[in-house]
DNA sequence: GTGTATATGTTATACTATATCAAGACACAA
DNA sequence: TTGTGTCTTGATATAGTATAACATATACAC
């Protein structure tokens, strides 16, 4: 199982890793990752957190990229559709994949404290195809959010009071 | 594996052990079923359908209830914290739980043609909590959501069109 | 019946996301 | 190089989802 997540990690090396592997598998498939798709991929992964598109927006914003909704919106589609990118459905919030090109079906860990979302891979793939199979469902698509407490957040409070 | 979903059921009978779950339930734990969340319970359990807060709010209006959406999003919350409400987490909507009273970690099969989502469960809980616990995270809620094609959408098209 | 907690009513507003139509950039072939 | 089709961006407007804040009412314990 290969996870990123609560501890620490060589930062710059994950932007620059994020961002080449994105530019390889445009390549290969004949994407174009544009100035403005390639900008979002690199906060997110800059920022290495869940942001909201409108948190993303600002700071395009703030550069002079145009300021509409459907910007950031257009970029973060293209990024999740090529899985570049992660959806957080429970904080309707965006996230850079921690481990791009892999075909996987993405496990997050979320604190509901700090808002920290680890992606991590477990094997439900199985599990979960076997139960829809026995009904007649085909899957396309999973998402798997668990929300709870992270180990930092966990020992500055010791209990489980919020934020 | 115990499932509720794409094929069929006594429906009035199944409105009426919902509606008959929250009440021993509440009764139980000194909780409230009041008036307006009895009413919203007994809405889902009726479409049998994963609804928005605003269909729910409209329908409430109609008969003459409070017509503002913190009514409908507070009765939502108490009974979504109480489990017989899940929210679908992918398609901002909710839906009557189909085995209230069990303490379970659903699984949602949702038809991204018809909308219509089918509760399961599958045993993901260990696997998810032995990922979970390597990196020291406490899980306390999980979301699984599965979308894809139901039985009767692939029957009546075939290949693998949208709506 | 008084105090306390819980629930509801009401207004306003914040946050998230998409529809629509016009204009520009790019690839490729005639 | 001009045309043609496709993909991308710009810009305005609007739809859809959810909560903050404060006032009022109801239930329950003592």
């Amino acid at each position: 199982m290969h996870t990123v997540g609560f501890g620490q990690h060589d930062h710059a090396a994950c932007v620059g890793s994020g961002l080449r592997a994105a530019e390889s598998t445009c390549a290969e498939h004949g994407l174009r990752l544009t100035k403005g798709r390639r900008r979002v991929l690199e906060i997110l992964l800059q920022e290495h957190r869940a942001m909201g598109a409108y948190d993303i927006l600002s700071i395009l914003s703030d550069e002079g990229y145009a300021s509409q909704p459907p910007v950031v919106y257009r970029a973060l589609d293209f990024l999740v559709v090529n899985g570049f990118v992660h959806k957080i459905q429970k904080l309707n919030a965006y996230v850079a994949c921690s481990h791009p090109g892999d075909e996987h079906t993405p496990v997050f860990l979320i604190c509901r404290a700090c808002e920290t979302v680890a992606e991590t891979t477990a094997s439900l793939k199985a599990t979960l195809g076997k139960a829809a199979t026995e009904m007649g469902f085909d899957i396309e698509t999973t998402v798997v959010e668990a929300e709870g407490l992270c180990p930092d957040c966990k020992k500055s409070r010791g209990s489980g009071d919020t934020v």
